[in-house]
DNA sequence: TAAGCTACCGAACGATCGTTCTGGTGTCAA
DNA sequence: TTGACACCAGAACGATCGTTCGGTAGCTTA
């Protein structure tokens, strides 16, 4: 048997959602809900609510409360082309749905982030201030950007070999080569960038 | 009159709590907090969320509700040297954050990503492929990156302007400045960088 | 050794929670 | 014309919520 096709909900009730959880941290009850969205029944949010779970977008914790689901965080990746007159973005052909910890993370549990300190990187397009997405392993290649411990700072640089070893390149003339003198203590190797500009 | 001096909660309450909010990503019930907390009476439970509320790691909603509060995702040692040992590499902010997405996106229902194509930004440090972060809002000041429809296609340059009118310019030397004919339509304004590298 | 804290327990209570059920309205196809 | 269905209101209800208040055990201070 076929089950049946669930009519879609109002995509604003979740953006309103969204946008109180970008707040708050938090979701409501389901009397918030119901203000939140302009619905005057309890019974009412609790189909909606209903159905947002079973299109993965909220879930339940162990204590039976109510929490963000799988997909909460998903974002709309626009497609390189627009279609004719779109003014209106809300409208779901056109999209694709990522999130942005997804796309960046394959292994949490190695994945950390390292904020980038000086422009020795420029040229590779990293920047001053911006998150390095690191997975943390104990060796590389060369030709990958690792993050390296050197004189107890965490330090971005190509990985390179010379005839004396594993060296550090910068990407940018006007930083030299880093020359480790002992053993190269590498903690992991650039899996990804992260910039806020705003 | 000087304000009598709090007696430090056990640290180990908030960290169980953030661990909890690190997985459910919510703020669970009183009993909830008693049974994590190894309490067993609600009114003190109540007390220690008074604390930690007047501490500022905790908030409330304006319904009421307990949300974190601005200390909440605080790092207890943040800085960017290393320790001895295998470091926990922090966010040199002093604030940590739950995901990158919260990082990036302050208002959800307005913000989606787009796709780069080409290297014409490729000295705002912008690479082919990268996704760009966008806050959707029809204009834009003068210096802004933005993403603009040019021929139903979606481009990101920087927004200037000439006795013309508004001007798009690319951060290559390579490309030419867009002057468009019509009205120039902004689709939003660049708030943030995600590149994956591997 | 009594008084005064702090840390906690436990019962009681009204408010609010989410659930359930009954019912109404608008739309569309048969 | 009549169902069938989606959308929504409202009331009723037991469960759970957070608050209040009284009480106890242990440690200080005087």
């Amino acid at each position: 048997m076929a089950l049946k096709q669930q009519q879609p909900l109002d995509p604003a009730y979740l953006e309103k959602l969204q946008d109180y959880y970008a707040e708050h941290k938090v979701i409501p009850s389901y009397s918030v809900l119901a203000t939140l969205w302009g619905i005057s029944a309890k019974s009412w949010v609790a189909e909606c609510v209903r159905r947002f779970e079973e299109a993965g977008y909220l879930d339940w914790t162990p204590d039976r409360q109510l929490k963000p689901g799988a997909r909460f965080f998903e974002r709309r990746l626009a497609h390189d082309t627009v279609q004719a007159g779109l003014p209106n973005p809300a409208l779901a052909d056109g999209y694709d749905m990522v999130t942005i910890d997804d796309y960046l993370i394959r292994v949490p549990s190695k994945t950390s982030l390292v904020r980038v300190k000086g422009e020795s990187m420029i040229d590779a397009g990293i920047h001053d201030g911006d998150l390095i997405v690191v997975e943390q392993q104990p060796n590389a290649n060369v030709g990958d950007i690792v993050v390296a411990i050197v004189d107890n700072e965490f330090t971005v640089k190509y990985l390179d070999r010379e005839k004396g070893g594993f060296v550090l390149k910068p990407a940018n003339k006007a930083f030299p080569v880093i020359r480790p003198k002992g053993r190269l203590e590498i903690f992991g190797v650039m899996a990804g960038l992260v910039r806020r500009t705003r």
